[in-house]
DNA sequence: TCTTGATCCTGTAGTTACTACAGAGCCTAC
DNA sequence: GTAGGCTCTGTAGTAACTACAGGATCAAGA
């Protein structure tokens, strides 16, 4: 029974450990309710269970891709009511994908016109510089 | 007098207008001691010099480069004390666009990653997806 | 058994760059 | 003079964490 316990329940330092997230993170995603509230020692420490430990690897895997936390929540609970198809995730996925290529084109215009302004300075040691003027200029 | 006064200085309202920035967020640049205290009327009503509107427009013009407040604070305070050089201007354009490169370099990464296993998923009525596969696998 | 250092608990505040109120007090045109 | 717009202040909310402070608990060695 002890030794059932000390393998499959972790505490948070350790499930930080193992997941690579960090400690406070953690306690914010149970606020968050993206992890439900954990089992408890009699003294009131957390025990992660290995559900626990597999429900943190999808949220932190989630997060690495982009997906926002509403849009975790909305996978999460897709998954634990088991009420999904393929096509459903595929569209939420698709959507995240526009609003990722949708910040790549922003950012792109960006880097031409900064490219741009840049380009007409000489970087030299006058007290006077294009970059300044553009950004003044009426 | 009373006819320099009206058209020098404007109210935060017709500065907000004029310079398209949300009325808030003026007095947040206030706050924040990117623009100086302004002029006041008798009551408190704040009244901006051209001189303020045009470090308004300095303000937008470098956020909407997507240089962060505090790179803003830099660049004017060059400005403001006169003591810069084209060279100076120029480097920190150039880490600012270094930044905006790793930024469209991380997105791609993403997009790459995010098309990958999109296209493992075929999209159906079925309630099993490889998105969450891939999500959910040790 | 005692102690000490590591870990854990809670609550709260800070980060970035705003934005949005609420509840007052002005200001102006009719 | 009054109605409705404007402006004032202070404060709280947004996203997704991160970092304390001050105290309790745990585990391992003396």
């Amino acid at each position: 029974m002890s030794f059932t316990l000390t393998r499959d329940y972790v505490k948070r330092g350790e499930l930080a450990r193992r997941s690579g997230c960090n400690l406070e993170t953690i306690r914010y995603y149970e606020d968050i309710k993206l992890m439900p509230e954990p089992a408890r020692t009699e003294s009131g420490h957390r025990l992660y269970s290995t559900d626990d430990q597999r429900r943190l690897r999808f949220i932190l895997r989630s997060r690495e891709l982009g997906f926002s936390v509403d849009e975790i929540r909305s996978l999460l609970s897709m998954v634990d009511s088991g009420d999904y198809t393929c096509g459903e995730i595929h569209a939420l996925t698709q959507e995240h994908l526009k609003s990722v290529s949708r910040k790549i084109a922003d950012l792109k215009k960006l880097q031409r016109t900064l490219k741009a302004i840049s380009d007409d300075c000489a970087a030299g040691d006058e007290p006077y510089c294009p970059i300044v003027e553009t950004l003044i200029s009426d």
